[in-house]
DNA sequence: TCATCTAGACGCAACGTCTCGTATTGTAGA
DNA sequence: TCTACAATACGAGACGTTGCGTCTAGATGA
């Protein structure tokens, strides 16, 4: 069944060079000064050897994002069994990550390319939606009476996660008491 | 004081025809499809009359939104007694815009020109946060009693739009029950 | 008089396609 | 087994096109 092609396989050296290129200059310069030619050069290699391969700059930072070189692995919440403590410092940490300068650029490329192209939209969905730690985490809450019944952790995750991005987006300063305060908006007080 | 200048004047019929093309253009092909020479030939405009008094494409579309060419205006919460009910409509009729084919590319535009531009993230934070119907509306509810106390209308706005904002950008299909969901997340059913 | 307007020329950068010559693989014939 | 040859990928870069942002020209209007 397995029809062998003939002729040189696909290059891996090429395409890891490729996405590293990518990600330094997504990193250095973002999204709308990421131009093919630079990838191209930087990554000593044919603007041919891109096209190949990608059909657009968002499908490149897409499959950089996806293949780790962008964005490091999703973090997990921590748990110690205080629930609303373990997302406050969990988000805290996500703000200190998303505040960062160095990852600025980054980030807001990655939502340009989110806005362009269909499947970085999906694999932030995948990535992010029901299935991570998160959400489980919080069904698990849920289900032991830890918050109120009836919580979703998908629905949870979504509203959380939506406030991050939209701090991206407004860069607005975030105050070391928004994560709890966040978290309480949606959980409430722990009860007595 | 103030010292009369001399000259034309800003011509109001060039800058209302610039803005009216940026936001039909930005409708059909969205942002990245947007080029100045387009806009400057769509309008009838020397290119020099664009760049003298905007300076860049993500400026152009924020201008063209905050002038109510590319969005609506800010849609109030409707009120009728049920906090709950009337956050859901709300955000049922958000998100029917949000996923209409005609808005879709001018959305992630939107988003877009804010991954480029401060100032359209500044100007996006102000429209939507605090001093907003929306804010005001949920901070009553809490001093009167409605909902929970503690809560803060500008938190609670920010997960609500946040979501908005995820959806637009994972291009998830929504469901006729999500909104509800969502608003029962955040201030739990209410007391009997 | 002076700032603005439309129109378009200008040099430059990047686009995406195409063509080289070379390297690397599978297939087929000697 | 050894040797052509076909197929494919590679780096490099030429090519025409598009859009960039600046600049000049001549007309218009306060």
């Amino acid at each position: 069944m397995s029809e062998q092609r003939r002729g040189a396989p696909r290059s891996e050296a090429a395409r890891i060079a490729i996405l590293e290129a990518t990600a330094r200059l997504v990193r250095e310069r973002g999204y709308e000064q990421l131009s093919m030619e630079g990838v191209a050069a930087a990554a000593h290699v044919g603007k041919q050897t891109i096209y190949r391969w990608w059909g657009s700059k968002s499908e490149l930072v897409a499959e950089s994002m996806l293949d780790g070189f962008l964005m490091p692995g999703g973090e997990e919440p921590p748990n110690t069994g205080d629930l609303r403590a373990d997302l406050a410092a969990w988000l805290r940490e996500i703000f200190v990550f998303v505040e960062s300068p160095d990852n600025e650029l980054m980030l807001r490329s990655l939502v340009s390319a989110a806005t362009v192209s269909r499947e970085i939209g999906a694999r932030l969905h995948e990535q992010l939606g029901a299935g991570s730690a998160l959400t489980r985490r919080i069904d698990d809450a849920a289900a032991t009476g830890e918050i109120r019944s009836g919580l979703l952790g998908q629905d949870v995750g979504e509203l959380l996660i939506g406030a991050v991005v939209l701090r991206v987006l407004t860069r607005e300063p975030t105050g070391p008491d928004l994560p709890g305060r966040l978290v309480r908006s949606i959980l409430g007080d722990a009860p007595s």
